[in-house]
DNA sequence: TGTTCATATGAATAATTGTTCATATGTTAT
DNA sequence: ATAACATATGAACAATTATTCATATGAACA
């Protein structure tokens, strides 16, 4: 009969690698980290909002005017723009009843960029 | 009466802004780019992602000892390398029955790194 | 004051996705 | 051969999410 496995939680091999993981535990850093990390890019993959991205990266712009040039609705894009604002990747300013948005951060560009990298060599 | 503004699908201000969003549409990367870009981030945008492409940064792994390490279903850590692999964030070498998986990419910490940038400047 | 315009937002819907469960594949050891 | 083990995978389910539609807000202007 067999030890069940599930008393431990673990296989075998575990047993052997039980110090790699735990200094790979070690150098994991926080959960809650890790947890916002995956937050803020999960923000960058979405076509739509990378696109605004782009956009905002060559000039500020109306939400109006990105509509027209992504050819969607502007309630799609102020719905997106809010996820952009809300993760501080954009901010606003309004000039009477228009609102221009630009890019809020400088490490936008530089997270493409690598992504770019990352693409064309594959 | 009012004319139908669905008829140029433009509003006003892109009249004025016409300028702007033509150059803004030049300086667009290719539609299919920008798709592949946001499909890499959508692959760092998840917890179990990321602490997979955490672990790993620190040392090799097999599937089994990621599922210790993050406490969760050797099916799970499965499913989730094979978009890694997908990807090309990850790639792997079998020894026996074992399969090592280890990362496949540069610019994965690069990536990281300024993601957490922006985080902890927020 | 009433109308037009730019933007925001809530609700509904359709589509996508992460995990679980059960099972398949392929390797090692007895 | 058979059993045990490490990993992969298909189907199902629950949860999340992007867009649309209708409407609200608030500014400019006639």
């Amino acid at each position: 009969m067999m030890e069940n496995k599930s008393d431990t939680d673990r296989c075998d091999c575990i047993v052997i690698h039980q110090e790699i993981v735990d200094k790979v535990k070690e150098n994991m850093p926080q959960e809650e980290k890790l947890y916002d990390l995956a937050e803020l890019f999960k923000v960058f993959g979405d076509t739509t909002r990378i696109k605004i991205l782009y956009a905002l990266s060559s000039s500020d712009m109306c939400v109006c005017d990105i509509a027209v040039l992504l050819n969607m609705t502007q309630s799609a894009i102020s719905h997106q723009l809010r996820v952009l604002k809300q993760a501080k990747l954009v901010k606003y300013r309004k000039e009477g009843k228009i609102v221009f948005y630009s890019l809020d951060d400088e490490h936008v560009k530089m997270i493409f960029d690598q992504g770019l990298l990352h693409i064309s060599e594959k």
